[in-house]
DNA sequence: CATTCTTACGTACTGCGTAAGAATG
DNA sequence: CATTCTTACGCAGTACGTAAGAATG
């Protein structure tokens, strides 16, 4: 196991050139200086020091090791100086969303936020999946909820709720009603979201990866778009079924019940883990409760705006 | 005393949400992370945990100290990692000089460099000391040479040689031979080094808090030029005693016996900290050795550019 | 009352200091 | 022979494990 007294004993040998300037420096023995060095020898497996002579004098990788060391040590007084400092108030988080999140959930989100911290200035986005992972990677935006599980070490990510999608079309438009296949499909002009979108690719894939190829889609990432076209009659719709409730039950789409069902859609909360996470995670919750709470109500768009 | 066992522990702690969990993984006791965060907190002073509740809830310092954390426990492994890989071999060292030091023992320096390593490829490079400063705090080069004796704690300062200037000029121009005061100077144009260049600077400076002010100046940055000008009859110089033994052996300038002496310009060689420094601190020495020897002998420019 | 962090206490162990040993120039 | 790093050995303080205690929901 490493220790930082090893590499402050170490920075101290290359700085003062013998082990006893250290050990007086550190206010110890040569021999404790010594053997903390073999230690870090040992315990690391690399040679330091270059012992054919008796004298401080580092190897290459000693030297590379010394860098790291400076670095390590430089942190630890940060850690250290971190105790006097005070820490400006939360006041800004820029969130980041796809436009199915912004449809459904983001109110109920804001308004939790501004319960739980009333001097937040929120700065929402919404945007594609692709555009939104590149803002957090550049540090332009602090927390995205996209579709996805996997993400990088460097970003912590919190499983959301799964989307559904599901087949709908103007009602009538299609005419068996029952036990339809995707081949039953091929006839129409699909609609569905376009590749850059998260979800849009997710489905892309599975279909590709199970030979299912329509003749004719229309792809956009518009959400409003796809559902204004499949209200219109103009082709089949692959859409979340959470956000046109409405026009459900307004009659100007129809649930399709094709087999087999196309997997539903995670969704998680990503954000960095090199920033400070006490804002970030707890908005990771925040979203998880909101949006597992949208599932079961499954309440109109409309609604949802207001607090 | 901070250790990484007790930042390990903290990582663990809020990855798995609680001290049992991270026990468990880091094959100890709840009691032992427990006490290893309380040392960790009483050992930096920083409230790391909100105690009100009994959970793992961080504080917004202690989410600081987690970020902090994180780079320490990724530079731990980079040293680890460091254990495999192979060095490349040294190759390259760009090393900067002011123009006095590439007329005098540059040529030594780089016979001693390549007796010491003979595959490295050597790109000197001369400037003024303000440019080379610069280029080494970009790390557009890896070592320099140039007045001056204190520099940033990111860099490594090695003392070399003082620079002895004096004052010449073409022998016969000055009439009094014995005991010339600065203000006997003022009838004639000086010539010296501009304010760009380390030691131009070092010397203005040093004259203008004695109130000394020559009415005529002439100031490059080139000392063949000044050397010219001052061997043409032009003025007096004030210039490094060093490189121009070869001008005084042959009557065509003579040193003036000015009092008081202006200081001589103590000269480091610079480089810096965060960087492997098995090379760069070899070259300081060979610098160190082959200035103080050249001081001493004093030999002509032409002599020395053979090895 | 179950979960979760803290405290108490005895133990094992790591790291240290003293002092002697070995290697280098 | 002086300097400098390594080794040996006994000690002390630290960190740990077990087990009980306290606080929270």
């Amino acid at each position: 196991m490493i220790t930082l007294k090893q590499l402050e004993a170490l920075l101290w040998i290359v700085e003062l050139g013998t082990f006893e300037r250290a050990a007086a420096k550190l206010n110890t023995t040569q021999s404790a200086i010594s053997k903390r060095m073999l230690e870090l020898e040992t315990s690391t497996g690399i040679a330091i020091f270059d012992r054919h002579e008796r004298r401080a004098q580092l190897t290459d990788k000693g030297d590379q090791v010394l860098v790291l060391a400076r670095q390590m040590l430089a942190l630890q007084e940060q850690i250290v100086s971190l105790k006097g400092g005070e820490n400006p108030p939360l006041r800004r988080l820029r969130l980041g969303v796809t436009e199915l999140t912004a449809f459904t959930w983001l109110p109920h989100l804001v308004s939790a936020l501004r319960l739980n911290y009333p001097n937040l200035t929120l700065e929402p986005q919404v945007d594609s999946t692709q555009a939104l992972c590149e803002s957090l990677a550049e540090d332009k935006i602090d927390i995205i909820a996209v579709p996805g599980t996997s993400f990088d070490s460097t970003f912590t990510s919190v499983p959301l709720a799964k989307v559904t999608n599901v087949w709908m079309a103007r009602p009538g438009m299609v005419k068996r009603r029952h036990s339809l296949k995707l081949t039953d499909l091929y006839e129409y002009t699909i609609l569905m979201q376009g590749r850059r979108s998260g979800s849009g690719l997710f489905l892309s894939k599975w279909m590709e990866a199970r030979g299912v190829f329509f003749p004719r889609t229309i792809a956009t990432d518009s959400l409003p778009a796809l559902a204004g076209l499949a209200a219109a009659g103009l082709g089949v719709g692959y859409l979340p079924r959470q956000c046109f409730q409405p026009l459900f039950s307004k009659r100007m789409l129809a649930i399709l019940p094709v087999k087999p069902a196309l997997p539903s859609v995670p969704y998680s909360a990503v954000y960095r883990n090199d920033r400070p996470a006490a804002l970030t995670s707890t908005t990771a919750k925040l979203m998880r409760a909101v949006c597992n709470f949208d599932r079961e109500s499954a309440a109109e768009p409309s609604t949802l705006i207001k607090p």
